[in-house]
DNA sequence: GAAATGACAAAAATCAAAAAATGTCATTTA
DNA sequence: TAAATGACATTTTTTGATTTTTGTCATTTC
């Protein structure tokens, strides 16, 4: 009957779709399946848990945010500086692109988020290292002065959760929003090129 | 049969106990009239709904942490820069001993916060004026350089809230949370001591 | 007569029975 | 023989009847 066989990427892409639709509460892996045209049995051959499903399409979804950002980081030719800036706005305007695309699926995926401490943990982490990636190589230009880019990479992931945490969303349409985050950036990449006595 | 007559000050504290004692989802009107020997008649008397009077004890709760700060930023005497730190410091450290000293009624206030978005406006409108007339006093003697006061005592508050948001309170048992502090902080003061452009 | 009461209607929470979803696996299909 | 099925036991969610709580106010109390 399934002109394509069954795939972990078909099932993942029918669990968002289920998800878009249905919402996080509803949707079941019966749906899943339906919407495939397969039994429920089908769908726990490619996945052990409904949990393991839930996991893989937020992992996927967070990977279209963070994929795009490692490029910004990658960019060498860029000075550290601007690139810094180019990848925090990058972050911000993801996020922020998201929920106004779709505010009851960006709404799901908080959801989601808030279920699954782990694959955020992992997502966090990867941000966390493209930071520090950035600010390693401002340091060996000679652009930053701080002594560890691991906690620096945190400390600025922190300072600018409020532009990027979902449990914060509901600032992000805010009249000044712009200027706060212009303020705040501003704030942090002065702190970053000061002199230090201990870096 | 009331020995003092009955008043919003002992319905507050009556409140207080009962949700200490309940929870934010078992307590009711009807426990705390209860608990202090009157009809739940007589509490509709001084609170106009339910809703009214968990503000009232939101309010009280929130004073016991904004107050103390009051004092450290009226505290001319002391240097801005020592004063804004000792300030940041008071913040999170009323954070953390609310957290640790009782978990489950921190859980509570954190869970009432959520369902009184004003008064929770209005606190941090409180606490952004604090700072804002720390940065103002620090631009006037020089040691800060910044052009607008209130804009900047938004960009710290919201540069923290990792340490301050009960949302986040999750992470304030991690290992390295003093030296994440400590490393934010240190940023944000070295940015504002920088020289600006625009300031 | 100001403060408190308690009976009451309306709204919300609770609970247990019924329905649906999860996860397994022996059997079927191609 | 690898993939898919669907019947099944178990767990979770939904539902609707019942109870509790909220909020009002005419009456009582001191």
């Amino acid at each position: 009957m399934g002109e394509t066989p069954l795939s972990r990427e078909r099932i993942l892409d029918a669990a968002e779709d289920v998800l878009r639709s249905y919402g996080p509460g509803k949707a079941n892996v019966v749906d899943v399946a339906q919407a495939l045209g397969v039994s429920h049995g089908s769908v726990y051959r490619h996945f052990a848990s409904k949990a393991a499903l839930r996991d893989a399409v937020l992992r996927s979804w967070l990977q279209r945010i963070s994929v795009p950002l490692q490029t910004i980081a990658d960019a060498c030719s860029t000075p550290p500086t601007l690139r810094l800036r180019q990848w925090l706005v990058a972050l911000r305007d993801a996020k922020r692109a998201r929920l106004a695309d779709d505010p009851a699926l960006f709404a799901t995926y908080s959801v989601l988020a808030g279920e699954a401490r782990e694959v955020i943990d992992e997502h966090v982490a990867q941000l966390r290292a493209q930071l520090a990636q950035i600010i390693a190589a401002g340091t060996a230009s000679g652009d930053f002065h701080r002594a560890d880019p691991g906690a620096t990479a945190a400390a600025l992931f922190d300072a600018t959760l409020r532009f990027h945490h979902p449990a914060m969303a509901r600032h992000w349409s805010g009249r000044d929003e712009n200027t706060a985050f212009e303020t705040l950036v501003g704030l942090l990449l002065h702190g970053l090129q000061a002199e230090t006595r201990d870096g």
